[in-house]
DNA sequence: TATACGATTTTCGTATACGATCCGCGACTC
DNA sequence: GAGTCGCGGATCGTATACGAAAATCGTATA
């Protein structure tokens, strides 16, 4: 993963020694992220405390962060456990990565270079080679790593940090329940592809920030879409 | 403030016994929003400790839940400071407020109630009332609260809790950082009560999702180019 | 007088200890 | 035999204690 620090992480560059909070903090993320540590897992504090060989106290504080990251979930006299099992909240997460992404990517639009253009298609071209061979093995995972690197040369120079932290949020979220959208629809992994060159196209010769975010935020709901067709379900909730 | 709950709190009605974890996160919430604890305080643990009567370790809870709220900023060994100071973060904040607020607002629009309409048109009109005897006292602070009241009723419905969450927080934090736009705009009170009929109307009459989505984002905007207009600044980052 | 250095103080960071709460299992009663 | 009560293990919640880092202030020196 390219560029995508752990959301809401001090990761100071100059911070000479991490506290024992932040590196508890940065093992679990990693852990829940990288899908080792699957939803619904129980996270008890001693063993996690054990296991990094500190005590229980920072622990809990990384814990808390989590929390407040939504990559877990806590309940008092019980215990953490990893978030995200809900079809749901699945859907949930995506509509407001689709928000807020769409929006990143339009205040980014201006600012990106066309080193930025040529980097992100040469990405696109690869995740166009993950489809050739054969659509039977298709690697949804590595596709997916590939789309969040695509993505995020398109939204990393959005001037409004909140915003750009939201992204970061959604994306790991998305990252801890495993299974991206290409898993269930594979299809979608060609179509995802010609929007990816839209996209860029319109960035490329300066379109209006209302049509980038417009067609960044589409680019997000399509693919939802493509997920909630496949499960056959409703949405439940409007479409932006 | 009507509807509000502190964000994240699980703030579960049954919750027997609240944590003195929580305590200390509520009371150093309610502190920061209502401007008791002035943006850029400095928050030492063991002083607000020992005004609480606990010990630290639930205080530090409490803190880090608060910096990922981002009501408070945390450096490491020199301690917390109620966060805000800085002017950019108030374009930030309104920004991502109007992004954000802007969605749920669309999104809550199918489930709002002609109950609903009539409230916001109660508070809408308190707020006019505010307006009319003497432009000179003119009280802001009075005015912001309802108006924050009048816009919950308009996005509470927002099926989408992520997307709710965000925008509570996003309220929370412009609270903290006291006076509202209207302390330094007041001209500006007068065309948003008009916006807000107008809001209410395309609601009312089941306008389009993404019409309503626009009109609550440019009336939010609408806020921020009135400050901005008035300090002289330029914005620094593209407009949505 | 300005500056650099070092001691002191303040505050944070973490380990350890102990009480509180919850969950599961077995015994007792109807 | 089914349901309920009570006990024990596991885990969390918080207090206290001590070491570490940073900020502050005073002093000595150029």
């Amino acid at each position: 993963m390219t560029a995508a620090p752990a959301a809401g992480a001090p990761a100071s560059p100059g911070s000479s020694t991490a506290s024992k909070s932040e590196q508890a903090y940065e093992w679990l993320h990693e852990q829940i992220v990288s899908g080792d540590l699957a939803p619904g897992a129980r996270l008890v504090l001693s063993q996690v405390a054990e296991k990094l060989d500190v005590s229980v106290v920072p622990v809990r504080e990384a814990v808390r962060r989590l929390e407040a990251e939504g990559l877990v979930t806590f309940e008092k006299n019980v215990g953490a456990t990893v978030a995200g099992i809900d079809p749901t909240e699945y859907l949930f997460t995506m509509q407001t990565l689709s928000l807020v992404e769409g929006a990143a990517t339009a205040l980014s639009a201006p600012s990106v270079t066309a080193e930025d253009i040529a980097a992100a298609r040469a990405v696109n071209e690869r995740m166009r080679a993950f489809l050739d061979p054969d659509p039977l093995h298709f690697d949804p995972v590595g596709f997916t790593a590939l789309n969040r690197e695509f993505h995020s040369v398109l939204f990393e120079r959005c001037p409004n940090p909140h915003i750009l932290e939201l992204v970061h949020r959604g994306w790991n979220r998305l990252k801890a329940l495993r299974g991206s959208t290409f898993s269930y629809v594979p299809e979608r992994a060609a179509q995802s592809i010609e929007e990816h060159e839209q996209l860029l196209d319109l960035i490329e010769r300066g379109a209006p920030t209302s049509e980038v975010e417009l067609v960044a935020r589409r680019h997000r709901s399509a693919t939802l879409d493509a997920y909630l067709a496949h499960t056959g379900e409703n949405p439940g909730f409007p479409t932006l």
